[in-house]
DNA sequence: CGAAATTATCTCAGTAGTAAGAATGTGGGA
DNA sequence: TCCCACATTCTTACTACTGAGATAATTTCG
C-alpha cells in the first residue's frame, strides 16, 4: 500500500496552498477589520473603486459570492453609507451599486495600504519567486477549476 | 501614482493564490459531499486516521478551528456515529476523540479516493512543478504567518 | 494545605455565507 | 399581441463557524 510520489506531493501540496492562503488572507483580513471591513466588503468597494458602478450580477461574479451573498453584502454596506444601489435606466429589474463620496473616499485611502500588508506578508518570496509562484498558481487554478466538471476518471 | 513592480506582483500574486486555492477546496469539498461529509467532518476522521485517538484540543488545533467549533464538528460526527468520545484517565477535564468502527471503516474507503481526487485536481502542474510550487508555498506561508503579529512597518 | 493561575471543554449568541425559490421584469417567437 | 423561457434581484431558512464567557479540573507555589 506504499504511497506513490505522486499522491504524496497532492497531498503535500494541499496543505501547504491551503495554509499560504489561509496566512495571506489573515493578515489582508486584519487590515480590512482595522477599517471596520470584512474582507467581502473589501473587495466590493476594490471592485467598484476599479471598475465604476456595477451591475449587483457583475459584482456578484467578480466578488465570488452567491446571488443571496450580493445582497447580504451590499445591504450592509449601503447601511454604512459606502454603497448606494442606483436604478438601472435600461433594465427595470437590474441595480447598480455605487460608491458614495465616503465610499470612494475610504476606499481610497486605505487601498494603497492593503498593497503594502500584502507587500509585508509576500515578503518570503524575492521578487523573481513571485513571478514563479504567479505562473504556477494561475496553471494550477485554471486546470484545478476545469476539472471541477467530473470526477478523476470520469468518462464523460 | 504609478505601482511599483513589488506591489503589482504582490496584489496578483494574492489573487491567484487564493483562486488556486478555492479550486482545489472546492473539488475536495466536493468529494467530501459525495459521502455526506463537510472538509472539517474529513479532516477530523483523517487526523484520528492518520494519528489515532486525539485530545479535543490537539485535534483543534490541527484541524485548525475555534474550540467552539471543534465541539461542533465532533458532536455532528458523534450525532453520525463515526467518532465517540472517551475519557481521559489522567485529566477528568479532556476527552479523547476515536474513530468508531463505521467511521474506520468509512474513512479507510474513501482515503484513497480523496487523494486520487486531489491528485486530478493538481494534474495542471507536473511534479517538478509541484515540487517548486511546495518549496515556494512553504516559504510564503511560514513567512506570511509570522508576519501576522505586525503590521507593515511596525515598530514592535 | 489552599489560593491563584492555567488548562480543557462546552454553551450561547452572533456572523458571513449558501441554496432554493419567489417576485419581478425582459425579450423572442408563434 | 400574447405567451413563455429566461434573467435579475430579493427573501427565507439553514449551515458552519467564531468569539466570549461559563464551568470544572489541574498545576503552581507561597
Amino acid at each position: 500500500m506504499a504511497r506513490t510520489a505522486r499522491e504524496e506531493l497532492a497531498l503535500k501540496l494541499t496543505v501547504v496552498l491551503g495554509k499560504a492562503q489561509a496566512a495571506v488572507e489573515a493578515q489582508a483580513a486584519a487590515h480590512a477589520a482595522s477599517h471596520g471591513l470584512t474582507l467581502g466588503e473589501f473587495a466590493v468597494l476594490e471592485a467598484l473603486y476599479h471598475k465604476g458602478d456595477l451591475l449587483l450580477g457583475e459584482l456578484q461574479r467578480k466578488v465570488l459570492v452567491s446571488t443571496g451573498g450580493i445582497t447580504y453584502l451590499v445591504d450592509r454596506l449601503e447601511g454604512k453609507g459606502l454603497v448606494r444601489r442606483l436604478e438601472c435606466p435600461t433594465d427595470r429589474r437590474a441595480r447598480y451599486a455605487s460608491l458614495t463620496r465616503e465610499g470612494s473616499a475610504l476606499i481610497e485611502r486605505i487601498f494603497p495600504e492593503h498593497t503594502e500588508w500584502l507587500v509585508h506578508a509576500l515578503g518570503g518570496l524575492s521578487l523573481a519567486e513571485q513571478r514563479t509562484a504567479i505562473a504556477l498558481l494561475r496553471a494550477l487554478g485554471q486546470h484545478a477549476e476545469a476539472a471541477g466538471s467530473g470526477a478523476p476518471r470520469d468518462a464523460a
